[in-house]
RNA sequence: GGGCCGGUAGCUCAGCAGGUCAGAGCAGGGGACUCAUAAUCCCUGAGUCGCGGGUUCGAGCCCCGCCCGGCCUACCA
C-alpha cells in the first residue's frame, strides 16, 4: 500500500444570485464528490472545500431590484444553495460562503503579499457611471450603438451581433441598461495584477502539466499564455472585500474584484475549516507541504481562472514570479496540480437558461426525485468531456433501466432469496471454476474502476462498475438457484453466497457514485457502522459582509473519516442475518416524461 | 474578429501514439427463464464516423478549406 496522500479537493464555489440547476451541479458538484469519496475509501486525507460566492454586480443588480440590501440577496442563496448541496449528498469537509470575517482576511492577506512583492500596480480608466445613483455601471450594462457595425443593441464589453470587443465610450448613444439613463464617463484608478510577470512561470507549470491535464484544458491555457495582460483586481462598487490599503481601506465605493476573492476561497475555506477542528494550522498539510495534491473541479467557463490566474496569484504571494519577493506570514503556497473541467449540460436541446427559465433546479428535481438518481445521471449521461443533452426520457430510461432494473434488481434478488431460503448469508460450499472466475473478476474491478477514478474519468468508472453488476446477473440466471432449491440446496447456498459477495463489492465499487443506495445495501447485508458519510447543515458564526458582530449562517460539514468503506472486496461473514429488503429504487412512470415536459414548456410560455 | 473544443447507428454517447476502428446502451425483432419492482439472461438488423480536398501502403483518428453547435475573449458552473 502506497502512503496516505493529502489531496485537497477544491469545488468551484456557486453563484449566489439564486438558485443553482442541475447543470451547475453537473459540472462541479458530483463530479468532485464522487472524486472525493473515492479518495477517502482508498485510505487519502481529503480536505473538500468550497462555498457560495457571493461579491459582485449581479449580486448587487439583484438586490437594487428588489430593493434590498446586497447581504440580504446573498444570506437568501447561501441557505438555498448550502441546503440543495446537502440534499444531492456532497460530502464538504466545509463549504461557506465569501463574506465570512475570515474570507476577508485571507483575501486581503493575498492582495497585501502581492502588492508588497510588487505584482500589483495603479492604472486609471474611464469608468460610466450613473448620475441618479452616483454608482458604476459595469461594461455589461451599458448598451448603445455599435461603432463598427451599427446594431443598436452592443454590450459596452462587446457587440454580440458583429463580435467585436469593445469599450463602454465606443458606444453610440450609450445608455444604461438597468434604469436607460445615459452614463456618465469618468476617471477611475484601480488596481491591477501583473500577469506578465508571471508568463515565463506559467509556461513551466503548464508544461509540466503536459500529458496530465485534459488537453482542451492545456490548450487553451497554453494559448492564452501568448497575450497575457494586466488584469484589474478592483471594481467600483460597494459589494465586495476592502482594499486593504492605506488610503483605500475606507473607500465605500471601491473593493475588490469578485473573481479575485472567489478563488482565494479554497484558501479561505482551508483556513476556517482547520480554525473550526481547533487546531488553525492543520489546513498547511493540503497547502504546503510540497507532497499534497490539489485537485479543482468546475465547468468549462471557469478554467482560466484555475490556470492562470490563480497559479499566478498563489506564485506571486509566495514570492516566486518574475520580480522575486518573499511570502507574506501563511507562507508558500502550493499551485493546483491537477485542473478537472467539466463542459457544459443542456436541457432537451436547448441551453440552460435561468432568465428564459430554461432549467431544472436542484431543490425542484430533488423534491420529486432521488438525490442517487440524478447523481448517476450526471455521471453517466453527464459533459465530462463535451457537451450533453439532458432529456427527460433519457433520465426516465436510466433510472428504470440501469438504476432499479439492473443494479436494484440484483440487490433484491439475490437478497431476498438469500433471506427466504436461509435467514442469513449461507454458508458456501466448494467453489466452481465459475464461482471462482466470477468472483475473481469482481476483486479485479476495483483496480480498474479505481484507475479510471484516480483519473478523473467517472463515466468511464461508472461503466466498468455497473458492467460487474451485469456479470453478477448473468452468474445469477445462468446457476439457477432457484432449480438448485430442489435438486440441490447446499449448491443453492453456495450460489447465494457468491451472489452476494458479488452485490457486496458492486456496492462498494458504486459507493462514490450512489452514497445513499450504498449505506441502505450495507445495512441490508447486515453491515454496521456508517459505511460512507453523509453531509450536514450546521449552523457556524463569524462576522458577515464586513459588518460588526457576528452572525450565523449555515455551513455544510461532515465525519468521513472513520467511515467503514474501502476501496477493496470485503469477504461477507456467513451466517450474518438477512431480511427481506425493500425495493433500492424508484421505478418512475413513462408519464413523468410528459409531465415535465409540460412543465417546462409552461415555465418557458410556450 | 481571435482562441479552444465538439459534430460517430433512430436516440444518448464511447472510441483515437493513424493499421480487427466501425463500438456500447436504449429503442426494434426472435428466444430462454420465473428468484426478483413483468425485473433477468441469450441471439439479431442499422452507420459514406459534418462536407470537400490532401498526406500515407493504410485516416472518424494527421494537414488545408468550408458548414453547424458550444465555451472563452478581463462580472454567470
Amino acid at each position: 500500500m502506497p502512503s496516505k496522500r493529502h489531496i485537497l479537493t477544491a469545488v468551484a464555489w456557486p453563484y449566489a444570485n439564486g438558485p443553482r440547476h442541475i447543470g451547475h451541479v453537473s459540472g462541479f458538484g458530483v463530479p468532485s464528490d464522487v472524486f472525493a469519496r473515492f479518495q477517502r475509501m482508498s485510505g487519502n486525507h481529503v480536505l473538500m472545500v468550497s462555498g457560495t460566492d457571493e461579491h459582485g454586480t449581479p449580486v448587487r443588480v439583484l438586490a437594487d431590484q428588489e430593493g434590498v440590501s446586497p447581504r440580504e440577496v446573498a444570506d437568501r442563496y447561501n441557505r438555498v444553495i448550502a441546503e440543495d448541496l446537502v440534499a444531492l449528498g456532497l460530502s464538504y469537509d466545509l463549504f461557506t460562503r465569501t463574506t465570512t470575517g475570515n474570507h476577508y482576511a485571507v483575501v486581503q492577506e493575498l492582495f497585501t503579499g502581492l502588492y508588497e512583492n510588487d505584482y500589483i500596480f495603479t492604472h486609471t480608466t474611464k469608468g460610466a457611471v450613473s448620475p441618479s445613483t452616483g454608482r458604476t455601471l459595469p461594461d455589461r450594462y451599458v448598451e448603445g450603438t455599435c461603432p463598427i457595425c451599427g446594431y443598436e443593441g452592443a454590450r459596452g464589453d462587446q457587440c454580440d451581433n458583429c463580435g467585436n470587443q469593445l469599450d463602454p465610450t465606443d458606444l453610440i448613444d450609450p445608455r444604461s441598461k438597468i434604469n436607460g439613463e445615459t452614463p456618465e464617463f469618468v476617471d477611475t484608478e484601480h488596481f491591477m495584477l501583473d500577469l506578465p510577470a508571471f508568463a515565463d512561470v506559467l509556461g513551466e507549470y503548464l508544461d509540466s502539466k503536459s500529458g496530465q491535464w485534459r488537453t482542451n484544458v492545456l490548450k487553451f491555457s497554453l494559448n492564452l499564455l501568448n497575450d497575457l495582460q494586466p488584469r484589474a483586481i478592483t471594481r467600483d462598487i460597494d459589494w465586495g472585500v476592502p482594499i486593504p490599503l492605506e488610503g483605500w481601506r475606507g473607500e465605500a465605493n471601491k473593493r475588490i474584484y469578485v473573481w479575485f476573492d472567489a478563488v482565494v476561497g479554497y484558501l479561505s475555506a482551508s483556513v476556517e475549516w482547520a480554525k473550526r477542528t481547533g487546531d488553525p494550522d492543520a489546513w498547511r498539510a493540503w497547502w504546503q507541504n510540497g507532497e499534497a495534491e490539489s485537485f479543482y473541479f468546475m465547468g468549462k467557463d471557469n478554467i482560466v481562472f484555475h490556470t492562470e490566474i490563480w497559479p499566478a496569484m498563489l506564485l506571486g504571494y509566495s514570492g516566486q514570479g518574475a520580480r522575486g519577493g518573499s511570502p507574506g506570514w501563511l507562507g508558500q503556497l502550493d499551485v493546483p496540480s491537477e485542473v478537472v473541467s467539466s463542459e457544459f449540460l443542456t436541457m432537451e436541446g436547448r441551453k440552460f437558461s435561468s432568465s428564459r427559465r430554461v432549467a431544472i433546479y436542484v431543490n425542484d428535481f430533488l423534491r420529486r426525485y432521488s438525490a442517487d438518481a440524478l447523481r448517476y445521471y450526471l455521471v453517466a449521461a453527464g459533459p465530462e468531456t463535451q457537451d450533453t443533452d439532458f432529456t427527460w426520457a433519457e433520465f426516465v430510461r436510466r433510472n428504470n433501466d440501469e438504476l432499479v432494473a439492473t443494479w436494484g434488481n440484483l440487490v433484491n434478488r439475490s437478497i431476498s432469496m438469500a433471506a427466504k431460503n436461509f435467514g442469513a448469508i449461507p454458508e458456501p460450499g466448494e467453489l466452481t471454476d465459475d464461482d471462482r472466475r466470477v468472483l475473481d473478476a469482481s476483486v479485479a474491478a476495483f483496480d480498474t474502476v479505481g484507475d479510471h477514478l484516480n483519473r478523473s474519468r467517472f463515466k468511464a468508472a461508472l461503466q466498468e462498475a455497473m458492467r460487474t453488476v451485469s456479470e453478477a446477473n448473468k452468474y445469477f440466471s445462468e446457476q439457477q438457484p432457484w432449480v438448485l432449491r430442489k435438486t440441490d440446496p447446499e449448491r443453492m447456498g453456495t450460489v447465494l453466497h457468491v451472489a452476494l459477495q458479488l452485490v457486496s463489492d458492486a456496492n462498494t465499487l458504486l459507493t462514490p457514485f450512489l452514497p445513499d443506495a450504498s449505506n441502505r445495501v450495507h445495512a441490508m447485508l447486515g453491515g454496521t457502522g456508517v459505511w460512507t458519510g453523509m453531509p450536514r447543515l450546521e449552523e457556524a458564526t463569524d462576522s458577515i459582509g464586513g459588518e460588526e458582530g457576528t452572525s450565523t449562517y449555515p455551513v455544510i460539514t461532515g465525519d468521513y473519516a472513520d467511515n467503514e468503506a474501502r476501496w477493496e472486496s470485503v469477504p461477507i461473514r456467513s451466517g450474518t442475518p438477512l431480511s427481506r429488503p425493500d425495493p433500492l429504487f424508484t421505478k418512475l412512470d413513462p408519464s413523468v416524461v410528459d409531465e415535465e415536459l409540460a412543465r417546462l414548456a409552461e415555465a418557458v410560455g410556450e
